[in-house]
DNA sequence: TGGACGTATCTGTCAAGGCGTATATAATCA
DNA sequence: TGATTATATACGCCTTGACAGATACGTCCA
């Protein structure tokens, strides 16, 4: 299954879960992450050849934001990922500074005027 | 997670939906789907080594089960892809055909004399 | 004790994918 | 139009893992 592959990577995994209920610019999670852009661009190309998730362009910036697989079967196995990975610690870190960095974006020189987050419906369960 | 890696691979995903519920022995793997048997005993090293499954022996024979992970969050997703695979059409004619060599292994020249698979408790609904 | 049988591992080959670096593309701004 | 910014892709290197084929290991039986 091509979903399980696109899972297996914990760069990914923290991509998705930052992702999870929110539609997010690429340049937060360059920031967040502290990892080259380079690297983030080609995960989040894995993950939309995988179908996992959705890019829109607004000007320059990219937003991506999580799809649910067509497939049901498939749906279920990402929404149940996204639950337990949000159990983590490391996972939640990287939401809090998330959150800090959107509350403030201007603090971090290289988010001034870096779009927002847009909530969207969350896949996984974010707050159980 | 080491669990997505395991599950990325459709002939692991069919040795343990033909595990779900039961010890096997690893002839009826190589015998039902048709592999190498190098090529299953290699995809079962992999599953012990991801701690996914546990073999026995017993004489000449390996059984192998699988095991719930110890994290809970990998228990959970493992349960949840056993029933989200366990409802495609190819697994049930797997499990059918293991059900069909169980009945009669006499009939399956390969299989004479092999012991017959016993059943454990289900980690993933094998039945919705 | 030496086959025979069931299973595991080794070897070599190949493709996929992860990474850093460099560069290309797309949009904006002066 | 050219510079700047945000993001994507190309390239080369390296590791992992999938496979086939050969072989080793463990157990049983004659």
């Amino acid at each position: 299954m091509l979903l399980f592959a696109a899972l297996a990577d914990r760069t990914r995994l923290r991509l998705l879960n930052m992702m999870n209920g929110k539609e997010v610019c690429v340049c937060y999670f360059v920031e967040i992450l502290g990892q080259s852009q380079p690297k983030i661009s080609r995960h989040l190309a894995y993950l939309r050849r995988a179908g996992i998730v959705a890019a829109r362009r607004e000007g320059k910036w990219m937003h991506y934001k999580i799809v649910v697989p067509a497939n049901a079967g498939a749906a279920r196995i990402l929404r149940e990922a996204l639950a337990v990975i949000g159990e983590e610690k490391a996972m939640q870190v990287d939401l809090a500074r998330l959150g800090k960095a959107c509350c403030a974006p201007q603090r971090v020189s290289a988010l001034e005027g870096a779009p927002l987050p847009i909530p969207v419906e969350a896949v996984g369960c974010s707050t159980c």
